[in-house]
DNA sequence: CATGAATGAGACTTCATTCAT
DNA sequence: CATGAATGAAGTCTCATTCAT
């Protein structure tokens, strides 16, 4: 009867664990790991409690199995563009564009992929966000009223200063992580140096 | 007593909140906020549980103070800046060399005001590392391996492969996270295009 | 089909059974009731949960079941002895005798049986073993010492000292038992001083 | 104030934790360890489920703790006894009698304390005592049969015949369970051997 | 009669918060 | 204001039992 080798119960099984799975990522990233139980879950996604644990370990499992799964399938997407043999240009382009479609098709699973790295403020424990938010924006906002001027000004390119503040302000958090996390591998002196420079003139040689 | 100076009451009131914050700090970011209690902070700092309670509402709040001062710090230092009178570009360079101070004096404190939008495996609920951290470890190096080729065939200009790498998967991220939080700010098109632009060509016009 | 002779399904289900509850003694006898689960017995004797239930109502039915096969085991070996016809002092030599063949053959089916009245430290809940053996462990050396300087002195015949002090704590602990279960049986008073005479003088009239 | 060195809170305290150490007593040694509930033991003690988790870091330490103030009491009773300087007979004596004063004092301390070897019927896992103590009990009748008939053929001393019953069943399950717990200790056939002189004969020296 | 996925009550444990001293 | 014992709701996880196939 079956084509594949799994049985009619076999497959109902994998299907009843993708359903945990999806129930599990929207929670998740709506409300982050510590916020969501394994009731929340147990209800949300209509099965009990007792199978949730027939299917994972531990809610630390469950939502090890999530990240994995999500991670395979943002890599999917962007291993085969970095192995094509087109000149690198086309590549980082494309590689860049791909990232449309990521968002398009997967934007819950790709909150939680990131939420690793990335964590929003909705994932976070408590809801701070006015007061920290109102700093956030007010530097945001003078770094882009800056660009505005500097663009004015013809000292910098007429580029959209949203994106241009976001991405220096991407730039210097992940570099500051990535200190804090691993300082063996480039000094502060190096990276901020490099930093500048690419932000400056970019990647492209003219 | 006085209207501007404090009573040695009022002082040491000031100085024992400043330490359980201190105390507080340490401990969530080393361990996150869902991994810390209130009797662990009270332990550590000295003080009573009843204490905390009389200078902060509700763990939440206390949180919210943290991550307030936090965010503070770090604008006390940079909005002066971006508020010097000088041109754009060294206002930006000054901006961007800010960060190493940053780094260097406050670690800790960054963390915790990076965690509310960049959150550290660590301090996220369970450790989920190994194999997620093998696939985003994979693409970022098939992403530096294009950019070393693409530089010795004299595509790009030589900068540091890691800074570079890092940078754009910043940018990505963070612009991926601004998308699913308010789509409306700007069209997915429209800044990946931008995105390119910057990221191929620099801010600077030359 | 027939009356006395079973049919091959007939047997194949006792046969079943037996198999389940041989996996039962043995689960049970080493980890206790409450450690073992029924998917515990299930998976060791390769049945099924549900199985196991066509057989035996509840996990209580099927220790209870357990405990009376073990009993009547035992019995089946002790009540013909008692019941031959030969002179009281044989017949208790024999009974003495005949607890060699049960031990031999039946180990765990009588630490289980035992396990009703006698209950082992590894039959009980947690492992409180450590320091509760230090004590009991000091009064049985101590009562070992009196029996060893008794038989130097020539007050006590030369009898093995362990074998002595195990009989003495058996009969105290057994009867205090019987007092609290059963007052009414016979006064305290009374009892320890037959107590006292039967471990003094023994059984047997000279 | 205070003549020791306890405040008065710390005397509560100590207090408290005897409250819920009698509780805990009078629970486990009615049902049993897995019978009773952290809950039961707080409602019944009129604390709340926290207050015991202040006291004792889990069930297992307060059972644990529990035992080892049950084997501290008797062993407070008897070791004196056995450090006495008298002579042996009166020394064993005085150690069989003390066990009078043991029951009447600690019956629910005492049950506790020898149910880490000898369990109750009632404080094991399911009831099932019915049909098991009828086998148990047709032995003990018969055998009772078998020394009241040996008494009145003058083969045995006239003595209770249910305390000798008793007394040989106890002596036989705790060899059997010595037996198998640490089967080096003694070979079974000179513990038999042993087991029958002293049955027979009594300690005593004539 | 066999199976084993599903159930859900209940166990242990933690911790934010309160309040009498 | 300071203290910390007490609280109890809520979370994670287990397991005896059922029932559709």
């Amino acid at each position: 009867m079956t084509k594949t080798v799994l049985s009619r119960k076999e497959r109902e099984k994998l299907q009843h664990k993708e359903e945990i799975l999806a129930t599990a990522l929207k929670l998740f990233s709506d409300k982050g790991f510590h916020n969501v139980s394994m009731q929340d879950i147990a209800e949300q996604s209509e099965f009990s409690v007792g199978t949730l644990y027939k299917f994972f370990e531990s809610k630390e499992t469950l939502f090890a199995e999530l990240i994995g799964s999500c991670a395979r399938r943002v890599s999917d997407i962007l291993i085969p563009i970095l192995d094509e043999k087109i000149d690198e240009k086309r590549k980082i382009t494309s590689y860049i564009e791909a990232h449309k479609r990521i968002i398009e098709e997967y934007a819950s699973s790709i909150r939680l992929y990131l939420s690793q790295n990335l964590q929003s403020v909705l994932t976070l424990g408590p809801d701070v966000e006015p007061e920290t938010d109102a700093v956030r924006g007010a530097i945001r906002q003078k770094l882009s009223d800056v660009f505005k001027s500097g663009m004015r000004n013809s000292i910098f390119k007429s580029v959209d200063p949203w994106i241009t503040t976001l991405s220096l302000s991407a730039i210097l958090e992940s570099f500051i992580f990535s200190v804090i996390k691993s300082p063996e591998k480039i000094s502060i002196d190096d990276g901020i140096s490099r930093i500048k420079e690419l932000f400056f003139e970019g990647i492209l040689k003219l």
